[in-house]
DNA sequence: ATGAAAGCGCTAACAG
DNA sequence: CTGTTAGCGCTTTCAT
């Protein structure tokens, strides 16, 4: 309508501009194959003059590269996946690619159509943390895949990365323990994914590792959120009275409800309550106490899942499942319980 | 190397499959032009068997709409910019689009080179946050450009989106004088952009309508970070001593971080010092006590941006200015200062 | 109501 | 070292 310049350059005008034939440009452009360096100056030099730039769609239906990856997490503003997101999104960039980005919210409808569109865009790869742990999702999906997330092993056919969640439950669970707690509450979230399994699961095994009954271990449940953390916290503080000492959350958001409700409970952490939760994310170091937690290598994730998925683009064709440590960042909201050790002398306090 | 299919079908494929010319197969899936309701049945048919699925960088190339859009904010891990990519993406996405999001650090080189990305992939529009005041990055590109934040103004060629931040400091400053407050820190950042002069112009604008004087409105700098707030904090309480009642920081971050360094300083938040920011982010109310803020309309920031470009793309051409308002939310981080009123009247304490 | 043909901008043989 | 040619998969006249 307003048309700034008639249209953007193409090849054609800049070979017209140099006197030469849009092959010669195309090499001079690609860096593939020889051209005398006048010819080269000539190009470049018509580059300048007409502000050419390549049409990316047009290379990309040429070659059958996009050069653009997909990228489908659950939420970009949650501030776990918004780390995983950068990571990836700064790997993407190194490796010149771009990269789309879509929120499913946990929804395996928008997944699915985030899928599609990804699938439309003729991506090179795509990575995803799946909405459920259904497969049979992606198997239309012709471009490498690779999974984040602990759903990965739901997914034998592809790649993928995920934290070692059971390590960090046990890092958890020895930190508390070493502490001096003996009878702590588990917030976990309540959706159908491994990951849930896995985190009461792995805490179970490794309290009676310890040797510690199963019924100083009580369980409540969450949606990862920070009010669902409150709300799991004070139905747990009541159900379970002075006895408990400490509570683990499989998130830091519950966890940040859980120090929020403990203080509306009238329990002061980490003096009536030890608090500690698991991701590892900025916001929880502006509590108070700070809350200590382990620590997810959420910016790692992104960054190796794109570099997994590029190798397999690039035909290195192994699958292969990384699986990237935990590690607990102590803060404050950890300590040593009042009147210590096993629920029996409790008489005595 | 594994084909699982031979490779995408095509329109072609489509064409074969169900026994008419392509240019029917497109008009079936364009809905576009009248096709007998018998062939229709049977292109629809052969486009389930067969699994087609429109390549988009065909369509664009042909079209000249790639129907993607660019989004280039500073940093996609950042809370504020998390929460307006969302509002951009579902927006995007209710409009059938796609947006590649970058994120520049506010460092003008990285800004260059994703904005020549977009242009590359021939984005059908961008919304940008520009990195630095200096224009001119923009002048070469086509496409239609929403600005958003502050800096819209020093873009007089292009729409804009943002917040009102005069209105937002009016409010927050009216708060705390209503509060008793009369001598309050403030923590602006100290970046060179049109956002930081606002702050600063209009508080004291806003303080002398009120006849107070300015040196009762001492100012320190931060970059947006929680240290720094922390680090600004720090000084204004030992340049400004029990004068201060209160302090305004020009975002959430640095209010937290004035928040976690008035309580080592030994400062009680509200009782010895109220502390106010500016933003809205979830994280506000992690603190304790929780942050009382200036909430921005953060996603529906990139809600409006995105509808604003889409409507440019589409030429409805003007270009329009959109202001959203802020609001106070309470929490708990402000109260009436101690010992109230004038510095006068300090000895007395 | 349908089809044939041109062409979007580019790369990749293939010649010379 | 450089040019000619043939498509990539799609939409869009223009015929029929």
């Amino acid at each position: 309508m307003n048309g700034k310049r008639d249209r953007q350059p193409t090849i054609i005008d800049v070979a017209r501009l140099s006197g030469v034939s849009k092959t010669t440009v195309a090499r001079v452009l690609s860096g593939i194959g020889a051209v005398h360096a006048e010819t080269r100056r000539r190009v470049e030099e018509a580059v300048q003059q007409s502000g050419y730039e390549r049409n990316h769609l047009a290379f990309g239906l040429r070659t059958g590269r996009s050069r653009t990856l997909g990228l489908v997490i659950p939420d970009i503003s949650n501030p776990f996946w918004a780390d995983l997101a950068r990571g990836a999104q700064d790997k993407a960039e190194a490796e010149k690619r771009s990269l789309l980005i879509f929120s499913s919210d946990w929804d395996a409808e928008r997944e699915r159509r985030h899928l599609q569109v990804l699938r439309q865009a003729r991506v090179d790869g795509i990575i995803l943390n799946p909405a459920t742990d259904d497969s049979g999702l992606l198997r239309q999906t012709e471009a490498p895949v690779v999974v984040i997330g602990s759903s990965g092993e739901r997914f034998p056919e592809y790649s993928s990365v995920r934290s070692d969640v059971a390590q960090g439950v046990r890092l958890a669970l020895d930190h508390l323990i070493a502490a001096g707690h003996r009878h702590i509450g588990l917030v976990n979230g309540r959706d159908r994914r491994v990951a849930r399994t896995r985190f009461v699961t792995e805490a179970q095994a490794h309290w009676q590792r310890h040797g510690f009954d199963a019924s100083a271990l009580p369980m409540d449940e969450g949606d990862y959120t920070v009010e669902s953390g409150q709300a799991a916290m004070t139905r747990l503080v009541e159900r379970e009275g002075g006895r408990m000492t400490a509570v683990f959350a499989a998130n830091d958001m519950m966890a940040v409800g859980a120090i929020l409700a403990a203080r509306a409970a009238g329990l002061a952490c980490p003096r009536d309550i030890s608090i500690m939760g698991m991701d590892g994310v900025e916001a929880g170091s502006f509590t108070d106490p700070g809350l200590t937690t382990v620590d997810k290598p959420r910016y790692d994730m992104g960054v190796e899942a794109t570099r997994l998925l590029l190798a397999e683009i690039d035909g290195a064709g192994d699958i292969v499942r990384t699986v990237l440590p935990c590690r607990v960042v102590e803060r404050a909201s950890v300590a040593a319980p009042r009147r210590s050790v096993s629920p029996a002398r409790k008489k005595s306090a």
